[in-house]
DNA sequence: TCTGACCCTTACGTTAGGGTGAGAGTTGGT
DNA sequence: ACCAACTCTCACCCTAACGTAAGGGTCAGA
């Protein structure tokens, strides 16, 4: 009927490990298509797409254990409006996390460009003045600035 | 000189548990600005801005120790552009990252927005045909698409 | 049927990031 | 001097997400 392949080749067309498989299915996050005769875990090409979901869900943070619950929220919403409601109020949480995640990013995205141009600044200074010397004193000074930490993020400006 | 204080304080003005403070110190990545004759750590403000730079780097999915590599890092840089220019690589390797993550996340809001606009559709879908059934034909179905998962990601989109 | 490549379950090991005392010393105020 | 509040250094516990064997079946081809 539909071909089915075992834990080595999903683990191949996925990236994943066998034990990572094995312990999604222990964590009741995957779940073979079929078992054959003697006792092989047979996959499909939806427990593929569900390993795809679960990679996307890790890159974003959420642990195996949110996940779980989050599909089990999923699968009880039968269609149902009162079922359906819960899911919505379920993404709309995770939504408020995605976008505050964002705005970290985008923070920390500045603070890096701006360092970058700082360190471009730094170079360029470097090669106009002393140039075998370890030390350039404007450097040293911005990096004393940023040495706490936090300019790193609030933006180390260029000179 | 500087006003110096306690762990205690410095975990109530961070928010961080004590233990938490005792373990970036073990791990290198916070120095009490000096001790107590009796052994007491002491703190400034140096310290909360270094614990709020640890922070926003968690928030981002640093470990502990590619925080303690980073500050090595910077650390060493003393200014001399062979060593600025090993922190720019650093810095630009993060920035990638940073900015795929930026992707996924674009991409799961676009997701979870799509998914929202199924869920109100279907209610209202709900509201106008069999009024007390608790499953309707139409988001059944669709449900059944999404099921696997990725469509979560892909787009749901309404019906 | 035999063999090599796979797979099964069970179960202990590992790293990160803390939590939670225990037992003992330190501080600051009265 | 004395007490309450605080801190110190061990040192063991915990969850997550796997890694890594051990000991023993299963499958497919020659």
């Amino acid at each position: 009927m539909k071909d089915l392949f075992r834990i080595g080749e999903l683990a191949a067309r996925t990236g994943k490990s066998k034990r990572a498989l094995h312990l999604y299915e222990e964590k009741g996050l995957l779940e073979p298509a079929a078992r054959s005769k003697g006792g092989f875990r047979l996959y499909d090409e939806d427990n593929i797409r569900r390993i795809a979901f679960i990679n996307q869900m890790q890159l974003l943070g959420l642990s195996l254990t949110d996940l779980k619950a989050l599909l089990e929220k999923w699968g009880r919403c039968n269609g149902g409006p009162e079922t359906m409601a819960l899911v919505a109020e379920e993404y709309r949480a995770q939504l408020l996390d995605v976008r505050a995640k964002l705005k970290a990013l985008e923070a920390l995205e500045q603070g890096l460009v701006s360092s970058l141009e700082f360190l471009e600044g730094c170079r360029t200074c470097e090669d106009q003045s002393t140039a075998n010397a370890d030390a350039c004193d404007n450097c040293a000074r911005k990096k004393t600035e940023a040495d706490s930490g936090l300019t790193l993020i609030s933006g180390v400006t260029a000179h």
